[in-house]
DNA sequence: CCAGCAAATGCAACAACTTGCAAGAGCGAG
DNA sequence: CTCGCTCTTGCAAGTTGTTGCATTTGCTGG
């Protein structure tokens, strides 16, 4: 089965029709492994298939979040980024000085979403969570910079 | 002393110039005591001085967040919201379903933010954090409907 | 009180989305 | 294979927020 066909029984089995839009920004998505900015979909989508609107593009973009296949993160105080989803839920850290992002175990989020489910009740969708903050690198360069 | 002269004072503090534009932004969030949208700014501001224009609002709340006066949160996927910052730091839980808002005590959220800082060296900043999820009441209705 | 520099502002253009509406296209029924 | 309902899409206009640049203005040092 490629690739697309693939993509194609994914959306069908979330209830979405089948439409060239909705594979390209698909593809572009799985085709990159990593996080994709809005512009940056449209702008990959086009260069296959220059019809296709901005519009589309987000619409679809949306839809396919809705629908749990790909994940919209906001970084910092920039753009959104979207990335396609594989099995396992991961989280980042980002860097508010140097914009580095790393990556987060599960683990350790799901510890902390238990502790809101039992303490409020509250079901916490914790699927792709960015926590803003200083790496350890940061930190080490500013106390060396004595401050 | 006044609430403008407090706003005035901490405004200097923070290493700001005092201009009227950066005191009625202040006075606006103070006096809401609650999330405000940047639009919502915008207007009350306008209310009381209608020549400022949205840009400069934009900016004075970008340059207050910076020195942290005012929180900048995101909810869902709408408008960003802006709360004065009062001594203690807070948390949200939104419940994506109903919309609802709840507090969130910091004491959980410290907890997560100081095993980060064991695991990953990473120093999380989280002033301000909007959890999304389910709350109580929609986990229950949703089951009695017979999800 | 005044001069001068840097911060702050207004304006207008731009970027990143969003939405209403009419036309087009999947896909299930017949 | 065809019909038709409904989901999608394109287009264009509307929001929301950002940025470059020229001008104004708070503030500090004479």
């Amino acid at each position: 089965m490629t690739s697309r066909e693939e993509s194609a029984e994914t959306l069908r089995r979330a209830g979405h029709r089948v439409t060239s839009a909705k594979l390209l920004v698909m593809e572009a998505l799985r085709h990159a492994g990593d996080h994709l900015s809005a512009t940056s979909v449209i702008d990959q989508v086009r260069r296959d298939a220059p019809h296709v609107s901005e519009s589309t593009v987000y619409r679809t973009l949306g839809a396919l979040r809705d629908s749990r296949l790909i994940s919209e993160t906001t970084f910092g105080h920039g753009e959104v980024a979207y990335e396609w989803l594989e099995e396992r839920s991961h989280h980042h850290l980002v860097c508010s000085q140097c914009g580095a992002v790393d990556e987060l175990s599960d683990e350790v989020v799901a510890g902390f979403a238990k502790q809101l489910s039992d303490a409020h009740g509250f079901n916490a969708d914790l699927q792709h969570l960015a926590v803003p903050g200083i790496c350890a690198r940061c930190s080490r360069d500013s106390e060396a910079a004595g401050e």
